[in-house]
DNA sequence: CTGAATCCTATTTGATACTG
DNA sequence: CAGTATCAAATAGGATTCAG
C-alpha cells in the first residue's frame, strides 16, 4: 500500500496528538507489498540490485527500483554505485533502516504467534456465515 | 492495503521458513487504510457503529462496515447486536485484538522515533535530485 | 442506527520493450 | 547490470442510494 491518505484533519486529542498516534505514517510508508521484504532482505548485509531481485519472488524489476529509491530517499537506506561496465549497484540499510527493520521483526512475531489463531477464527466466521460471496 | 499478494511460492529457507519471515501475514491484514485505526479506536474500550464512525475522520460507512467485519472474521474484534429500534450494534476487541493494538502500538512508536529524522532524509534527497516529477 | 448494493474513480502494480 | 518509459490490469476506496 500506500493507499494515499486523505489528508485527516487533526484533531486536539489526548497526549498522542491526532488519533491513530502516527500510526498511518508508518503504515503509508511500509504497507505497500514490497518494502518489507526489500528492508528484510537489506537487513541480513549488503545487497546488489540484482540479488535483492532474486531474493524476493515475484517482485518486478520496476517495484524494486521504485522501492529501493524511496527506502534512499527516506533515509532507510543508501545506494552506492560502481561506475564499472556493466554497472554495479549495492544497497545497504542506514541505522534507521535497521531500527524499522527490527519493529516490522517484531510485528512478525506477532503474525506467527497469531496466525494459527486468526485462521480457525476465520474457519468459524464462514462456516457460521454461509452466505458468502 | 491489503495490497493483494500475489502468492509468493515459499522457497526452502532458513529457520524463518520463507523470506519474509511471515510479515507480509501481518501487512496484508493491517497495512490497509483503515484497519489500524479502528483497531487503535476499539482498543480504548467498546465502541457503537456510529461513535467508530465520528471517532476516525474520512472513514466512510463502507469502509467502517468492511473494516469491523473483516475485523470480527479474523477473531479479532466482536460484535454485539442489541435487537432494538433503532438498532444498537457495540464492537470490541477481542484478546488477540488487544494484543495487535499492543504490536501496532509499538510500531507508533517507532514511527513518533523516526518521524523527523525520515523528513530531514527527504528534504536532503529532494533538494539533490531537482529532477522530481 | 446499521448496513447492503451499485457505480465510479484513483492508485497501485505488472508486463513489456528500450537504454547507457 | 541497473534503470527508464509506456501501457494495461487489478484493486481499493469514495459517493450515493436504498433497506430493515
Amino acid at each position: 500500500m500506500s493507499v494515499a491518505h486523505t489528508q485527516v484533519t487533526p484533531q486536539a486529542g489526548g497526549p498522542c496528538g491526532d488519533d491513530d498516534c502516527g500510526i498511518r505514517e508508518v503504515l503509508d510508508r511500509i504497507g505497500d507489498k514490497w518494502t518489507v521484504l526489500v528492508v528484510m532482505e537489506l537487513s541480513k548485509g549488503v545487497r546488489r540490485f540484482r540479488e535483492l531481485h532474486r531474493a524476493i519472488p515475484g517482485i518486478s524489476q520496476r517495484m524494486l527500483t521504485l522501492t529501493t529509491r524511496r527506502l534512499c530517499r527516506d533515509g532507510l537506506a543508501e545506494r552506492t554505485a560502481y561506475p564499472t561496465i556493466p554497472p554495479q549497484v549495492e544497497y545497504h540499510l542506514t541505522p534507521m533502516g535497521r531500527s524499522l527493520a527490527e519493529a516490522v521483526r517484531q510485528l512478525a512475531d506477532w503474525s506467527r504467534e497469531h496466525k494459527d489463531g486468526m485462521q480457525e477464527a476465520r474457519a468459524r466466521w464462514d462456516a457460521e456465515h454461509p452466505d458468502e460471496g
